[in-house]
Order: structure tokens, then sequence, then C-alpha cells
RNA sequence: GGCGCGAUAGCAAAGCGGUUAUGCACCGGAUUGCAAAUCCGUGUAGGUGGGUUCGACUCCCGCUCGCGCCUCCA
């Protein structure tokens, strides 16, 4: 039995679809006016964990995960460059594609775009009018009353009395509560707009998420995810507005996950202390990235650091090792068999990941030990599910991303033909000064019983 | 001020009321021309003070420290 972790109730539970043996998942992806970070990385990477591990269990999936091409930030950031909002939005949503293909994700069922849901978000704003929840303020925004709809804080644990609107930020005095956000800008000149009961205008943060994932998913689904972040206020608004306009339950199990920290901090735009992945993958293998977001639990915070990719790439090498010395035999996963009920286990309580790759590591042992083609064939498949192990070992050993200055295969494969020469005649402080030379370069050779092989340090 | 989370061996990171987590690094041995890889062996880790218990890293309480949210953020 699946338990999952909701972040609403604060505890683990059994999971129960709505439908029974299909799953409706949403997640919020990104907001597309620069290049993702490593935090971006952790949310994709995470819950295509999730939604593979779902459909390993036998689920119908239906993942979304939204874009949101139309914000402030956006608007600011076209603005800037001097190119239209739509340029800009394209050009991050294809590195955006790029990074996530990079990094073994797998393409969500559906990827909205915001702005063509504008329709949509105009309705759930009406039924909210209608609802009495919603109000034009003089400058012409919509607002949501946040005090009028009971339960609002429930998902942040926070109390609407207890929140210190305005303690940080300038409280806006058309607002009939410093709490209430908006659901529709009114559009200032030269800013994009549309038309709308209530003027010309924009969405406000929060209604997209709730027109999507409605539209698609149905009033009511079964997950919702996203980073911790987004927990208050983001959260707490799509189901303040979901829920305020139909009049049900939103979503029945929230997941968040933990944040990635740099020098214990927390990574972020703000702080400025933020990695792209693309500037990490110049010198990491993506699969060591993927590899390194995994072994760690999706909701404890995880610490970036170049020795702890370093840490991981040495990890992920002792399984690819097993691979190359045991051809794995292509087989179904024996789910009887202890190292895949064990990895069930690990993945059935609340996506443990850590757990998985423990199996993954005992696993290799055994291969290593018992030089079995079928254990080798169930290290592949299981890692598989966490969209690890997918390539050639050898390729994986020998790859090159760290920098592009480094010696190539042709040049390794010339000095290895001298130093088996060299060898051959018993010269060996020649074989020795060869393999230190290449040592230096990175590379490491392993004498076989079927030659010689290298890979990279 | 309100709410919440965490503290595990050199580093990273899990489970668990009593039995080896796991990985990296380190040390000894086997193997090797020497190595690498692999295998075998070696680690009395669990912030601190109490309590519950036959027994606690694991449950309860206090304390200390760290972190997050209450503002845009994955």
């Amino acid at each position: 039995m699946l338990k999952i972790y909701n972040s609403l109730a604060r505890e683990k539970q059994n999971f129960v679809p709505i439908t029974p043996g299909s799953v409706r998942m949403y997640v919020c992806g990104m907001t597309v006016y620069d290049y993702c970070h490593l935090g971006h990385a952790r949310v994709l990477v995470v819950f295509d964990m999730v939604q593979r591990w779902l459909r390993a269990s036998g689920l119908e999936v239906n993942y979304v995960r939204n874009i949101t091409d139309i914000d402030d930030k956006i608007i600011k950031r076209a603005f800037d460059n001097k190119e239209s909002i739509g340029e800009l939005t394209e050009r991050f949503i294809r590195c955006m594609d790029e990074d996530a293909a990079a990094l073994g994700v797998e393409k969500p069922d559906h990827e909205p775009r915001a702005t063509a849901y504008i329709p949509q978000m105009l309705e759930l704003i009406r039924r909210l009018e209608a609802n009495g929840l919603a109000y034009q303020t003089a400058a012409g925004d919509m607002n949501f009353s946040v005090r009028k709809f009971p339960g609002y804080g429930k998902l942040s644990g926070k109390s609407v009395d207890d929140l210190r609107a305005g303690e940080r930020v300038d409280v806006d005095g058309t607002k009939d509560d410093p709490l209430d956000f908006v659901l529709w800008k009114h559009a200032k000149p030269g800013e994009p707009f549309w038309p709308s009961p209530w003027g010309n205008g924009r969405p406000g943060w929060h209604i997209e998420c709730s027109a999507m994932g409605s539209d698609l998913l149905g009033k009511h689904f079964d997950i919702h995810g996203g980073g911790q972040d987004l927990q208050f206020p983001h959260h707490e608004n799509e189901i303040a507005q979901s829920e305020g306009a139909h009049r049900c339950r939103f979503v029945n199990y929230w997941m968040h996950n933990g944040f990635v920290r740099v020098d214990d901090e927390k990574m972020s735009k703000s702080l400025g202390n933020f990695f792209t992945i693309r500037e990490i993958l110049k010198k990491y293998d993506p699969e060591v990235l993927r590899f390194f977001i995994l072994r760690a639990h999706y909701r404890s915070p995880l610490n970036y650091s170049e020795g702890h990719l370093d840490d991981a790439r040495q990890a992920l090498s002792r399984l690819y090792t097993a691979l190359k010395a045991v051809p794995a035999e292509v087989a179904p996963i024996d789910w009887n068999q202890s190292p895949a009920l064990r990895f069930r286990q690990a993945m059935d309580d609340d996506f443990n990941t850590p757990e998985a790759c423990a199996v993954l590591f005992e696993l290799a042992g055994e291969v290593n030990r018992n030089q079995s083609p079928v254990l080798a064939g169930q290290l592949r498949a299981l890692a598989g599910l966490l969209g690890l192990l997918t390539r050639d070992p050898q390729v994986f050993l020998q790859a090159t991303p760290r920098n592009e200055g480094e010696i190539s295969a042709a040049d390794i494969e010339a000095l290895i033909g001298q130093r088996v020469a060299a060898k051959q005649r018993k010269d060996y402080s020649a074989a020795d000064r060869i393999r230190n030379e290449l040592a230096t370069a990175g590379v490491i050779l392993e004498d076989g019983a079927k030659g010689t092989g290298w890979r990279r340090a």
C-alpha cells in the first residue's frame, strides 16, 4: 500500500485514488523568464520519479505540469530585454525542455500554458464573484476576500489573525483587507491585457493553476505538488479559489519537496545564490545530478556543493561498474524476490528513494560477487524505475562532461596501444609512465583478462 | 511575534524500541608485474538534560543550536 505524506494533514496517509486504478496529478511548473536552476531540477526530477512509481504500481496516471507564461516578472524581463513576451517565454520553454530531457525527466501528459486558459480563469472569477468571495477595487483589480473563505490557512497551518500582512511588504491600500490577494489585475498602459467583464487586465498569480487544474483534471483531483515555497501563499490561495468557486474539495493529497540549499541557506533567486542546471551540466553528467537528487528524500533539504556531486558521481560509478562487468539479462522485475520487494517497500513508504538506492547498491554487491546476469538485469530494471542506469555502462564511465579540453578517446586508445606493446616486452617502467601520463589526464586504466579498459576519474 | 521542520559516524544519508542501513573517503588482507576494479575484514554514530521501558538513536518532556514559512520564489 502506497503511503504519501500529505502536507494538508501533516502526516503520512494511505493513498486512495478518487477513481480506483487511476491518478490525477498536478504539479506547479516553471514561470518561464529565466533558465531553470537546481531548485527547478529538484521539482522536475522528484515528481518525475513520483509519476514513474505511480505508473510502475499499475496506476493509470494523468500528470499535468503547467507553464506560467504571463506574470509581472516575465513582463519586466521582456521589457528589459527589448523582446516580446512570446519570444522570451518560447526561448525559456525550449531551454527548460532541454534541461528536463537531459535529466531524464519524462514529458508530462499535459503542459498547459497559462495564456491559453484565460477564459477558464475568467469563468472561475465570475463564479467567485457570484459566490460573494470576490470584489472589485476602486483601482479596478478583482480581489479574493480571504476572510470570507472559511478554512483559509488549513494547508500552511496559518490562522488568518496571525498572518502579518504588511509587516515586510507595503500593504496595497485599495484592498478591503491586507490579506486579500488579486485574481485579475487591471491593465496599466503599455502592459499586455485581455478583455474581461471587469475591464482589460491580466491574471493574478494564483488563478492560472486553479483554472488549468480543474480544466484538465476536474474540480477535485488526487495529488497536487510543488516546491515547499509554494505552500504559502500560492497553494493556500489555489485552494481558496478553487473550493470557493466550485464549492467542493479541490485536492486530496498535497506534496511538497524540500529546498535545495547552498551553504545551508535556501537557494533562491532573491538571494542570488542559485546555480542553473545548464551551468552544472557543463561539469557533471546529467545522470549524476539526477542521482544526487534522488539519493536524498524528496522532503529533506538538499545541500548543494561540488564535493557532494563528486561523491554522487563515485557512487553512481560503482553501480555502472557492476553492470559493466556483468551483462544484464533483460527480464521483467521479479517482485517476489527480496531486492525488488525491499525496493517496493521503500518506494511505497512516501517515495523513500534513499532506501531504494541502498537496495540498488546491495544488489550491485551481489552482482559483483556472483557475476549473475539475472541479478544484473534486476538491478538495471529496478534502477530504471527511477530513471537511472539506463545507459551503456561504458558510455557513462568514459563520458566527458567535465570540460572540453580533455584527452580524446582516440588519443587514449593510442596510448593504451603503446603501453600494451611495452608490457609485452616487459618494459614496465615505460608502461607505468604511460599509465601515469593518462592518470594525470584523468584517465584510469584497468588491465583485465580481456585486455586493457579505461574510464575517466 | 505566530506557525513548522531538523540535529545520525570524517562527509552524505535512511530505516528501526532489542539483530550489518547504504554510498563516498580511510585502514588491513586477497587479487595484480605495479595498479585499477572487485572481493574479504575493520567503525561501539545518533546535539544535550531528564522520563517511560527488562531494553531507546528510535517513544515523551525540557534545553541548546540550525533552518524554513508568515513577501516574489521550485
